[in-house]
DNA sequence: TTATGGATCTTCT
DNA sequence: GAAGATCCATAAA
């Protein structure tokens, strides 16, 4: 029997469940006539105005606004002067939180991938934040792109990891609140950033 | 093998 | 002016 997608409707939930929901997800983006893909495999959650490590804590920059809007939309962040970043924008509309996806395990695409990366290692490909920006092309023309009505990125149903695979445990990279385990990965999977 | 410097956007002090 | 949800090339050991 033929499940129902329920992702846009969880992600407006919190970014916790939206977290656990999104590990597995196939992310799509096409440029041009290329397409690449993966199976998210590592994300972030960030809750907005009780999370002081978020973007969004201090309420809306004109960064951040697009995380006050409504679920299932894309933020994209510049950061380190080099880098970009993609978040799914989760929970109600004004309340500021999003998921930031850390790794994803490629799928559709890896050649392009590979020159886009300027790198023919496969695990180096998508195993990191930044890095799966530059291999799925995303920048800021994907900054408030619905994930489920644009042409140019998309959320789709992808693989079923079994809930226990499913690991927490503290964000990386970040100062404030940094003993909240809101990070999820997916166990012994050889694309997560860190084991 | 571990350490450091560089890239240079956005926000806060 | 400084620091940040980063990564990589290069240097030292």
């Amino acid at each position: 029997m033929q499940k129902t997608f329920q992702l846009p409707k969880i992600l407006s939930h919190s970014p916790l469940r939206a977290s656990r929901a999104l590990l597995g997800t196939l992310l799509t983006t096409k440029i041009g006539n290329k397409t690449t893909s993966g199976y998210i495999v590592e994300v972030e959650a960030y809750d907005g105005r009780n999370d002081a490590a978020a973007h969004s804590f201090r309420g809306p920059t004109p960064r951040s606004q697009i995380m006050f809007g409504p679920a299932g939309y894309c933020y994209v962040y510049f950061i380190y002067g080099m880098h970009f970043c993609v978040n799914v924008v989760t929970g109600a509309t004004g309340h500021g939180s999003a998921v930031l996806i850390r790794a994803l395990e490629p799928f559709e695409g890896v050649d392009v991938m590979k020159s886009r990366r300027k790198c023919d290692s496969l695990e180096q490909l998508t195993n990191g934040p930044s890095k799966l920006c530059q291999a799925l092309a995303i920048d800021k023309k994907m900054l408030g792109q619905n994930f489920f009505d644009s042409k140019f990125i998309s959320l789709s149903p992808g693989r079923n990891f079994s809930p226990k695979k499913i690991e927490a445990s503290t964000r990386i990279g970040i100062t404030k609140a940094v003993d909240l385990k809101w990070r999820f990965f997916i166990k012994d999977n050889r694309f997560v950033t860190k084991p």
